[in-house]
DNA sequence: TCTGGGGTCCTAGGACCC
DNA sequence: TCTGGGGTCCTAGGACCC
């Protein structure tokens, strides 16, 4: 059986875990730069905020009731999503960290102090609230598809009490009776209108669909789907997630920003950022691409410039793949000199590695040279000293300390977990 | 009347996930 | 005034190889 954990509303409660006067109210988490809404506690889907809606729209909304706004913590919800992780580890020993707040558990043979699913999802949930103060659902089925079902179900139907098992084919055919499609795992918005066209609008419809007719309409993922909503698993446990592919970071700017310096500025910092999640995963990357653009909703003039629209993007091919952080400025800075247009009011630039080898790779050749040795221990280095001592503390010096372009986050709230100076008083 | 049978690599487009 | 930031996979078509 596959079990999925996953988190409600996981980013309000990881607020609410550590300020216990937020239980009961809206709480309502932004985006970077405090851009639109991502995540909503119950009582703030009740008012009727959408996910993903601008935040500058529910300002009248927000004049009417108490709604507690939070910008996004990541470095909070990092931590408590690995502290959630380690919990479950307690229950089954192949755990699949799926997203930052949910994970698949496989248990072959259930032999444990449980003498049944809904005992084990039961304490679960308890030892999640016990040890993080964190409402977690529980679901259970034969495949990863069916146990995201059942944990969808357990999450929509209160009677429930957060734990859905769907062990038996009756149980199974009971629960795919009335699910809607379109909350299927794999069915997106485009996928749900094809199907609905073919009068498909409830799980069990779909399960019956002939093999090569889903084939065409939903290319293999989609014959995975309905083999897996028939009970026959075609996605495995990843207990260790393979490597990454490509590593983007390309937040945008707080402010618009006409300047290339500025914008080279911001360009160095994302490059660190980009190249610390690269050493992070023990990779080397052979192409970086350099793009920005501007604010494509603005419609004014700003910055003595008029309100017009501008992108670029430009890929670089290494001589070898590398991960040096000062390698990749060249590069980078040299990419942003060749897209970088004056006259324009720019919202980001970002920076994006691919053609990733492991660390280890050394491409043999005559005309081609190694990686700078040197260089790829230094960073390695840097990389110490800053987990040790605070992010930047070791920094380029084209890095500059108090940049211009400062994220517009005004809801900050503390990292309970992560600064010492936001650390909890007892009294 | 009739025109082979294997491959690889790259890109663009279209889906999806959180 | 104000609209996020990460990722993955599959397919078709074109170009090339022998």
């Amino acid at each position: 059986m596959y079990g999925l954990v996953d988190g409600n509303n996981f980013y309000c409660s990881a607020h609410r875990s550590f300020d216990p006067t937020l239980e009961g109210k809206p709480i309502v988490v932004l985006s970077n730069r405090d851009g639109n809404i991502v995540a909503r506690s119950n009582e703030a889907k009740a008012l009727g905020i959408k996910m993903g809606q601008p935040f500058f729209e529910t300002r009248e909304l927000r004049e009417q009731h108490d709604i507690v706004v939070f910008s996004s913590a990541y470095e909070l919800y990092g931590d408590t999503s690995s502290r959630l992780m380690s919990v479950l580890t307690q229950f089954a020993p192949d755990v699949e960290v799926y997203s930052i707040d949910e994970a698949f558990l496989w248990i072959e043979e259930y032999r444990g102090t449980y003498p049944t699913y809904q005992d084990l999802g039961i304490a679960i949930r308890e030892k999640v609230d016990q040890w993080l103060r964190l409402p977690v659902c529980v679901g259970f089925g034969p495949t990863k598809t069916l146990a995201k079902l059942a944990n969808r179900l357990a999450k929509k139907t209160p009677e429930l009490n957060g734990v859905c098992v769907l062990d038996t084919p009756e149980a199974i055919t009971e629960a795919l009776a009335e699910f809607p499609v379109k909350d299927l795992w794999g069915v997106g918005s485009r996928y749900a209108a094809k199907l609905k066209q073919h009068d498909i609008t409830t799980a069990a419809q779909l399960r019956q669909v002939p093999d090569d007719w889903i084939n065409s309409l939903m290319t293999v993922n989609g014959l995975r789907m309905v083999h897996e909503l028939r009970g026959f698993p075609c996605k495995m446990l990843e207990v260790s997630p393979p490597a990454r592919k490509t590593i983007c970071t390309a937040p945008g700017f707080g402010k618009l920003i006409p300047d290339l310096a500025t914008i080279a500025d911001a360009l160095t910092t994302h490059l660190c950022r980009c190249c610390e999640k690269l050493r992070k995963q023990d990779s080397l990357c052979g192409a970086i691409t350099v793009f920005l653009h501007t604010d494509r909703f603005r419609k004014t003039p700003g910055n003595g410039l008029p309100s017009r629209q501008y992108a670029g993007s430009i890929t670089l091919t290494l001589p070898h793949p590398t991960n040096s952080t000062t390698e990749l400025l060249t590069y980078a800075e040299s990419g942003l000199k060749a897209i970088f247009r004056f006259g324009y009011n720019y919202l980001k630039v970002g920076i994006m590695l691919s053609d990733l080898v492991p660390g280890d790779y050394r491409q043999k050749g005559v005309f081609v040279d190694g990686p700078n040795e040197k260089l790829l221990a230094l960073s390695s280095v840097v990389d110490k000293v800053n987990r040790r001592y605070g992010q930047d503390k070791l920094r380029l010096a084209s890095q500059q300390y108090n940049p211009d372009w400062p994220m517009k986050q005004q809801y900050l709230s503390k990292r309970y977990t992560t600064r010492w100076e936001d650390i909890l008083e007892a009294k």
